[in-house]
DNA sequence: CACAAATTGAGAATTGATTCTCATCGTCCT
DNA sequence: AGGACGATGAGAATCAATTCTCAATTTGTG
Protein backbone atom coordinates (compact mmCIF):
# COMPACT_ATOMS: atom_id res chain seq x y z
CA UNK A 1 0.00 0.00 0.00
CA UNK A 2 0.90 3.75 -0.49
CA UNK A 3 1.01 5.79 2.13
CA UNK A 4 0.56 9.42 1.88
CA UNK A 5 3.78 11.07 3.37
CA UNK A 6 4.32 14.65 4.24
CA UNK A 7 7.91 14.41 2.25
CA UNK A 8 6.24 13.49 -1.00
CA UNK A 9 3.50 16.26 -0.35
CA UNK A 10 7.21 18.63 -0.26
CA UNK A 11 8.28 17.38 -3.16
CA UNK A 12 4.61 17.82 -5.15
CA UNK A 13 4.60 21.26 -3.68
CA UNK A 14 7.57 22.40 -4.64
CA UNK A 15 7.58 21.06 -7.97
CA UNK A 16 4.51 22.98 -7.81
CA UNK A 17 5.73 26.48 -6.84
CA UNK A 18 8.20 25.99 -9.53
CA UNK A 19 7.41 27.24 -13.42
CA UNK A 20 10.41 25.93 -14.77
CA UNK A 21 11.97 21.95 -14.82
CA UNK A 22 14.02 21.83 -11.61
CA UNK A 23 16.95 18.93 -10.85
CA UNK A 24 16.75 16.73 -7.90
CA UNK A 25 18.75 18.77 -5.90
CA UNK A 26 16.92 22.05 -6.06
CA UNK A 27 14.12 19.57 -5.49
CA UNK A 28 15.61 18.82 -2.08
CA UNK A 29 16.53 22.24 -1.32
CA UNK A 30 12.70 23.31 -2.02
CA UNK A 31 10.99 21.07 -0.50
CA UNK A 32 13.34 20.58 3.03
CA UNK A 33 11.41 24.36 3.38
CA UNK A 34 8.71 21.86 4.71
CA UNK A 35 10.50 19.00 5.35
CA UNK A 36 13.62 19.54 7.43
CA UNK A 37 15.14 16.21 7.27
CA UNK A 38 14.46 15.62 3.98
CA UNK A 39 17.28 13.44 2.32
CA UNK A 40 18.03 13.27 -1.43
CA UNK A 41 17.30 9.59 -1.46
CA UNK A 42 13.94 10.63 -0.70
CA UNK A 43 13.80 13.00 -3.39
CA UNK A 44 14.93 10.21 -5.93
CA UNK A 45 12.62 8.01 -4.30
CA UNK A 46 9.95 9.46 -5.04
CA UNK A 47 10.48 11.16 -8.22
CA UNK A 48 10.91 7.62 -9.64
CA UNK A 49 7.38 6.81 -8.25
CA UNK A 50 6.39 9.57 -9.57
CA UNK A 51 7.76 9.74 -13.40
CA UNK A 52 6.44 6.43 -13.52
CA UNK A 53 2.68 7.11 -11.90
CA UNK A 54 2.72 10.01 -14.98
CA UNK A 55 2.43 12.59 -12.55
CA UNK A 56 5.96 14.10 -13.08
CA UNK A 57 8.00 14.07 -16.05
CA UNK A 58 11.72 13.50 -16.52
CA UNK A 59 13.68 16.07 -18.73
CA UNK A 60 16.97 15.14 -19.75
CA UNK A 61 18.91 17.02 -22.41
CA UNK A 62 22.27 17.24 -22.76
CA UNK A 63 24.70 19.96 -21.03
CA UNK A 64 22.76 19.89 -17.34
CA UNK A 65 21.64 17.39 -15.11
CA UNK A 66 18.23 15.74 -15.15
CA UNK A 67 15.46 18.02 -14.57
CA UNK A 68 11.71 17.39 -13.14
CA UNK A 69 8.60 19.08 -14.11
CA UNK A 70 5.41 18.20 -13.10
CA UNK A 71 3.30 15.87 -15.63
CA UNK A 72 0.16 16.83 -17.96
CA UNK A 73 1.70 19.81 -19.52
CA UNK A 74 0.70 20.14 -22.94
CA UNK A 75 3.09 19.51 -25.43
CA UNK A 76 6.34 22.05 -24.99
CA UNK A 77 9.77 22.30 -25.25
CA UNK A 78 12.72 23.28 -23.53
CA UNK A 79 15.32 26.48 -23.03
CA UNK A 80 18.80 25.79 -21.55
CA UNK A 81 20.35 28.86 -20.16
CA UNK A 82 24.71 28.13 -20.91
CA UNK A 83 25.30 31.11 -18.55
CA UNK A 84 23.13 29.96 -15.06
CA UNK A 85 22.24 26.51 -16.57
CA UNK A 86 18.39 26.95 -15.45
CA UNK A 87 15.96 24.88 -17.54
CA UNK A 88 12.74 26.68 -18.82
CA UNK A 89 9.47 26.22 -20.83
CA UNK A 90 9.03 27.16 -24.22
CA UNK A 91 5.36 27.43 -25.33
CA UNK A 92 4.16 26.27 -28.45
CA UNK A 93 6.04 24.04 -31.32
CA UNK A 94 7.44 23.69 -34.75
CA UNK A 95 5.91 22.41 -38.46
CA UNK A 96 7.76 20.01 -40.58
CA UNK A 97 9.64 17.34 -38.60
CA UNK A 98 8.88 14.51 -40.62
CA UNK A 99 10.34 16.16 -43.85
CA UNK A 100 13.85 15.67 -42.01
CA UNK A 101 12.61 11.92 -41.85
CA UNK A 102 15.42 9.89 -44.14
CA UNK A 103 13.32 7.38 -46.10
CA UNK A 104 12.21 4.08 -44.33
CA UNK A 105 12.37 5.63 -40.67
CA UNK A 106 9.35 6.37 -38.61
CA UNK A 107 9.24 9.18 -35.92
CA UNK A 108 7.48 8.13 -33.02
CA UNK A 109 8.26 11.68 -31.00
CA UNK A 110 10.61 14.75 -31.37
CA UNK A 111 12.60 17.22 -29.21
CA UNK A 112 13.24 20.36 -29.70
CA UNK A 113 16.02 22.44 -26.77
CA UNK A 114 17.11 26.25 -27.22
CA UNK A 115 20.14 27.09 -26.50
CA UNK A 116 21.18 30.41 -25.17
CA UNK A 117 20.89 33.30 -22.38
CA UNK A 118 17.72 33.85 -19.90
CA UNK A 119 15.82 37.08 -19.56
CA UNK A 120 18.38 37.28 -15.77
CA UNK A 121 21.51 36.49 -17.46
CA UNK A 122 21.38 38.30 -20.53
CA UNK A 123 24.16 40.51 -19.82
CA UNK B 1 54.26 19.15 -29.30
CA UNK B 2 51.88 16.83 -30.52
CA UNK B 3 52.82 13.55 -32.17
CA UNK B 4 51.19 11.33 -34.95
CA UNK B 5 50.75 8.34 -33.79
CA UNK B 6 48.52 4.87 -35.34
CA UNK B 7 45.82 4.81 -32.21
CA UNK B 8 44.96 8.34 -33.41
CA UNK B 9 44.75 7.50 -37.26
CA UNK B 10 42.99 4.13 -36.77
CA UNK B 11 40.37 6.56 -34.72
CA UNK B 12 39.85 9.25 -37.24
CA UNK B 13 39.51 6.34 -39.94
CA UNK B 14 36.48 5.25 -37.82
CA UNK B 15 35.15 8.17 -37.41
CA UNK B 16 35.36 8.33 -41.51
CA UNK B 17 34.14 5.38 -42.47
CA UNK B 18 31.04 5.51 -40.05
CA UNK B 19 28.12 7.40 -41.88
CA UNK B 20 26.79 7.91 -38.30
CA UNK B 21 27.72 9.57 -34.75
CA UNK B 22 29.07 6.56 -33.06
CA UNK B 23 30.10 5.65 -29.14
CA UNK B 24 33.21 5.45 -27.27
CA UNK B 25 33.20 1.72 -27.14
CA UNK B 26 32.03 1.27 -30.74
CA UNK B 27 34.76 3.63 -32.10
CA UNK B 28 37.20 1.12 -29.79
CA UNK B 29 35.76 -2.09 -31.42
CA UNK B 30 35.96 -0.35 -34.63
CA UNK B 31 39.92 1.34 -34.52
CA UNK B 32 40.89 -2.15 -32.92
CA UNK B 33 40.94 -3.46 -36.69
CA UNK B 34 44.04 -1.13 -37.23
CA UNK B 35 45.19 -1.01 -33.55
CA UNK B 36 44.91 -4.00 -32.12
CA UNK B 37 46.04 -3.55 -28.79
CA UNK B 38 43.59 0.13 -28.43
CA UNK B 39 42.60 0.86 -25.25
CA UNK B 40 39.71 2.76 -24.29
CA UNK B 41 41.26 5.10 -22.35
CA UNK B 42 43.11 6.25 -25.48
CA UNK B 43 40.13 6.28 -27.30
CA UNK B 44 38.73 8.82 -24.65
CA UNK B 45 42.37 10.52 -25.07
CA UNK B 46 41.81 11.29 -28.13
CA UNK B 47 38.70 12.27 -28.65
CA UNK B 48 38.67 14.89 -25.86
CA UNK B 49 41.89 16.06 -27.82
CA UNK B 50 39.93 15.96 -31.12
CA UNK B 51 36.78 17.58 -29.58
CA UNK B 52 38.93 19.98 -27.89
CA UNK B 53 40.99 20.75 -31.61
CA UNK B 54 36.95 21.31 -33.28
CA UNK B 55 37.84 18.33 -35.25
CA UNK B 56 35.53 16.18 -33.83
CA UNK B 57 32.01 16.90 -32.34
CA UNK B 58 30.37 14.78 -29.32
CA UNK B 59 26.38 15.04 -29.04
CA UNK B 60 24.73 14.43 -25.76
CA UNK B 61 21.44 13.87 -26.10
CA UNK B 62 18.59 11.73 -23.94
CA UNK B 63 17.96 8.00 -23.90
CA UNK B 64 21.62 7.19 -25.25
CA UNK B 65 25.46 7.42 -24.21
CA UNK B 66 27.46 10.10 -25.94
CA UNK B 67 28.18 9.90 -29.59
CA UNK B 68 31.00 11.37 -31.72
CA UNK B 69 31.57 12.32 -35.49
CA UNK B 70 33.75 14.15 -37.73
CA UNK B 71 33.16 17.71 -37.26
CA UNK B 72 33.07 20.49 -39.93
CA UNK B 73 29.70 18.65 -41.51
CA UNK B 74 26.97 21.45 -42.08
CA UNK B 75 24.44 22.26 -39.58
CA UNK B 76 22.05 19.57 -39.00
CA UNK B 77 20.49 17.41 -36.48
CA UNK B 78 19.85 14.01 -35.55
CA UNK B 79 17.80 11.02 -35.16
CA UNK B 80 17.60 7.98 -32.31
CA UNK B 81 16.46 4.66 -32.81
CA UNK B 82 14.36 3.47 -29.78
CA UNK B 83 15.01 0.34 -30.80
CA UNK B 84 18.73 -0.40 -31.48
CA UNK B 85 19.33 2.80 -29.57
CA UNK B 86 21.82 3.98 -32.73
CA UNK B 87 21.25 7.93 -33.79
CA UNK B 88 21.44 8.82 -37.50
CA UNK B 89 22.33 12.39 -39.01
CA UNK B 90 18.94 14.42 -40.14
CA UNK B 91 19.46 16.78 -43.49
CA UNK B 92 18.09 20.09 -43.31
CA UNK B 93 16.84 22.12 -40.52
CA UNK B 94 13.58 23.98 -39.97
CA UNK B 95 12.61 27.48 -39.52
CA UNK B 96 11.01 29.11 -36.75
CA UNK B 97 13.03 28.33 -33.61
CA UNK B 98 13.24 32.00 -32.62
CA UNK B 99 9.31 32.33 -32.21
CA UNK B 100 9.63 30.38 -29.29
CA UNK B 101 11.64 32.26 -27.62
CA UNK B 102 10.60 34.13 -24.23
CA UNK B 103 10.66 37.58 -24.17
CA UNK B 104 13.74 39.02 -22.98
CA UNK B 105 15.84 35.48 -24.18
CA UNK B 106 18.72 35.46 -26.35
CA UNK B 107 19.28 31.93 -28.42
CA UNK B 108 22.46 30.74 -29.15
CA UNK B 109 21.75 27.22 -31.03
CA UNK B 110 19.35 24.88 -31.19
CA UNK B 111 19.30 20.90 -31.27
CA UNK B 112 16.22 18.97 -32.69
CA UNK B 113 16.16 15.29 -32.25
CA UNK B 114 13.20 12.95 -33.74
CA UNK B 115 13.34 9.61 -31.67
CA UNK B 116 11.67 6.80 -33.29
CA UNK B 117 12.23 3.27 -35.45
CA UNK B 118 15.30 3.48 -38.19
CA UNK B 119 14.85 1.77 -41.67
CA UNK B 120 16.12 -1.51 -40.14
CA UNK B 121 14.19 -1.81 -37.00
CA UNK B 122 11.03 -0.71 -38.67
CA UNK B 123 9.17 -3.77 -38.06
C1' DC C 1 70.66 5.32 -34.42
C1' DA C 2 70.16 7.79 -29.73
C1' DC C 3 67.31 10.53 -26.90
C1' DA C 4 63.86 13.44 -25.01
C1' DA C 5 59.30 14.08 -24.91
C1' DA C 6 54.78 12.50 -26.01
C1' DT C 7 51.68 8.56 -26.01
C1' DT C 8 49.87 4.23 -24.82
C1' DG C 9 47.74 0.19 -22.16
C1' DA C 10 45.51 -1.65 -18.36
C1' DG C 11 43.58 -1.27 -14.42
C1' DA C 12 42.55 1.68 -10.58
C1' DA C 13 40.26 5.79 -9.42
C1' DT C 14 36.98 9.51 -9.99
C1' DT C 15 32.67 11.78 -10.97
C1' DG C 16 27.79 12.73 -10.87
C1' DA C 17 23.53 10.65 -10.70
C1' DT C 18 21.02 7.37 -8.61
C1' DT C 19 19.97 3.23 -5.73
C1' DC C 20 20.56 0.31 -1.74
C1' DT C 21 20.80 -0.98 3.26
C1' DC C 22 18.90 -1.06 7.50
C1' DA C 23 17.58 0.74 11.70
C1' DT C 24 14.11 4.03 12.91
C1' DC C 25 9.89 6.53 12.15
C1' DG C 26 5.20 7.63 10.38
C1' DT C 27 0.80 6.37 8.57
C1' DC C 28 -3.43 4.17 8.50
C1' DC C 29 -6.61 0.58 9.76
C1' DT C 30 -8.98 -1.33 13.85
C1' DA D 1 -4.06 3.68 21.29
C1' DG D 2 -1.71 -0.64 19.07
C1' DG D 3 0.43 -2.77 15.45
C1' DA D 4 1.76 -3.94 10.67
C1' DC D 5 3.95 -2.34 7.08
C1' DG D 6 5.31 1.35 4.07
C1' DA D 7 8.57 5.29 4.10
C1' DT D 8 12.50 7.82 5.62
C1' DG D 9 17.49 9.33 6.66
C1' DA D 10 22.21 8.87 6.13
C1' DG D 11 25.75 6.94 4.42
C1' DA D 12 27.50 3.15 1.74
C1' DA D 13 27.22 1.22 -2.69
C1' DT D 14 26.43 1.02 -7.63
C1' DC D 15 26.67 2.40 -12.45
C1' DA D 16 28.25 4.28 -16.66
C1' DA D 17 31.25 7.47 -18.55
C1' DT D 18 35.49 9.23 -18.22
C1' DT D 19 40.07 10.30 -16.24
C1' DC D 20 44.25 9.13 -13.84
C1' DT D 21 48.59 6.51 -12.79
C1' DC D 22 52.78 4.88 -14.21
C1' DA D 23 55.70 1.77 -16.39
C1' DA D 24 56.58 0.54 -21.13
C1' DT D 25 56.48 2.08 -25.95
C1' DT D 26 56.52 5.14 -29.88
C1' DT D 27 57.54 9.35 -32.37
C1' DG D 28 60.22 13.23 -34.21
C1' DT D 29 64.75 15.17 -34.33
C1' DG D 30 69.53 15.60 -34.50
Amino acid sequence: MELKTQQRASILQALDTHDRPVTAKELLNAASANSPKLGLATVYRNLKRLVEAGEVRKIEVAGVPPHYELGGKKHHHFFVCEDCLKMFDLEGCLEGFKKLLPPGFKMNSHEVIIYGACRDCKS
